[in-house]
DNA sequence: AAATCGAACTGATCTAAATCAACTCGGGGT
DNA sequence: ACCCCGAGTTGATTTAGATCAGTTCGATTT
């Protein structure tokens, strides 16, 4: 499109100045597993999309699968729309972390996915991802563990709803949502939760209400300061331990 | 270990009269994918082994992780134990069905997984099936189609545990099951469920009595016959009809 | 055949969370 | 500056499912 930096190896798309050599989330993502001296096939085949407006969809349910993606800014959620028009939400994402991985089974994505504010995410084409990862063992080794990764957050979260309280659940939204902001060297303790209330009840299988008191009484006991979206962990131990105990 | 029926390829261990050739349950599992004159690669590297005794562990949590498996015969359950020493199942496989994904990520079991009664399973060991799927592409989109499927059930059944009720999350069940007998050519009407009543109500995210009382309800209603771990669906329709509307 | 034991069922009561109903707050838009 | 409107909170009441407490049934032991 234009004269850029001198690459030795031409890309075969629009150069744009983003790319996973300079990206911050590239120690989390697809890139982890390759030196960089090979990073640069990986980076050919993403597409760097431009910024997604809040509430902008990705890709929807039951389109041809053609692509997984890599959250590059802001973040997504996942859901299915099932029978009888309910929305259910299966995921949140944040920088780094990988989704669409649903869509490979049955050849066309069994979910929906949208921005939840302006957000900007990589797209990867999976044919050509299966190529690289014929020469590049590594880049193979690699996403058998990110896809096996969704499988153990699933389940893990399976574990989550069919056994705990609403306030464990919601314990262990922020708790899970602090691990992911640390990995992104963001603060672990003060929150802005990308989500309304109404994503967070039907994620936790619970009423807005429900949330709502839950935060309350959790503010009222000094774990966490909650206004709005804003969440500041001031317990970290005792919100930890809300968990594991049958706490009151 | 004996004379055995003439093959032109020598299998590398002790030749054992089961194989993929043979077995019933190919159509739904891993050599789904291959034809019948690269089966024997599979076959090989398979190990299948003797019958499990009821409750016998096949891996367990934490330990290195070196196959997934096939259900030949029987079923089996995995599970989670939580810090404070609960139990959560995540899944009941059947004939056909493949579980061992979730070690991929952290080289090592997340769950364990036990025969829920006398079982069967073939033991396919993931560095030979990688070095397989190298050379056949066919295994190698298969398997990515299976762990892909693995997380589509996982987020079907998150929503299930989110969004349902007692009555639909049960109803869901025995339809789950009634469909993957059907795959395996057995009746999908007369039922046999492997699992006691807390199994069913641990991975519910219920208790036992209210599984209990459920399926009274669904008796008394002409929906299911149901006497204890035998259960009959009556009127199908009436059934799925439980799921959709948010039914009474 | 009596005693034991575990799985499942059923009844009575309780409670966590849902439902129903206001109310507050903080932007936009005109 | 006023009105709206959607997001979030808070209170009162209801309810689905949990908890507590037996009871039944069938298989196993003695």
């Amino acid at each position: 499109m234009d004269t850029n930096s001198t690459t030795q190896h031409t890309p075969s798309q629009p150069t744009n100045l983003i790319n996973c050599q300079t990206c911050r989330m590239s120690n989390l993502c697809l890139p982890l597993a390759i030196d960089a001296q090979e990073l640069y096939k990986l980076d050919e085949l993403i597409r760097h999309s431009n910024p997604l407006q809040p509430r902008e969809t990705i890709f929807s349910s039951g389109t041809p699968f053609t692509s997984i993606y890599a959250v590059r800014s802001g973040s997504v959620k996942s859901f299915f729309i099932d029978a009888d028009n309910h929305e259910q939400i299966t995921g949140f994402y944040l920088p780094g972390e990988i989704f669409g991985w649903d869509g490979i089974a049955e050849d066309q994505y069994q979910t929906t996915a949208i921005a939840l504010e302006t957000s900007s995410v990589c797209e990867i084409p999976y044919d050509k991802l299966e190529q690289l990862s014929d020469t590049l063992p590594e880049i193979k080794r690699h996403v058998m563990k990110l896809i096996s990764r969704e499988i153990n957050s699933d389940q893990q979260f399976i574990a989550l709803l069919a056994g705990f309280s609403a306030q464990q659940k919601l314990a262990s939204l922020i708790l899970s949502f602090s691990n992911r902001m640390a990995r992104q060297k963001r603060s672990s303790t003060r929150l802005w939760l990308p989500m309304s209330r109404i994503e967070i009840s039907n994620y936790l299988g619970l009423t807005i209400e429900t949330v709502s008191r839950v935060f309350g009484r959790l503010h009222k006991n000094n774990i966490l300061k909650v206004n709005k979206r804003e969440v500041e962990i001031l317990d970290k131990k005792g919100l930890e331990s809300l968990i594991t105990t049958s706490g009151n």
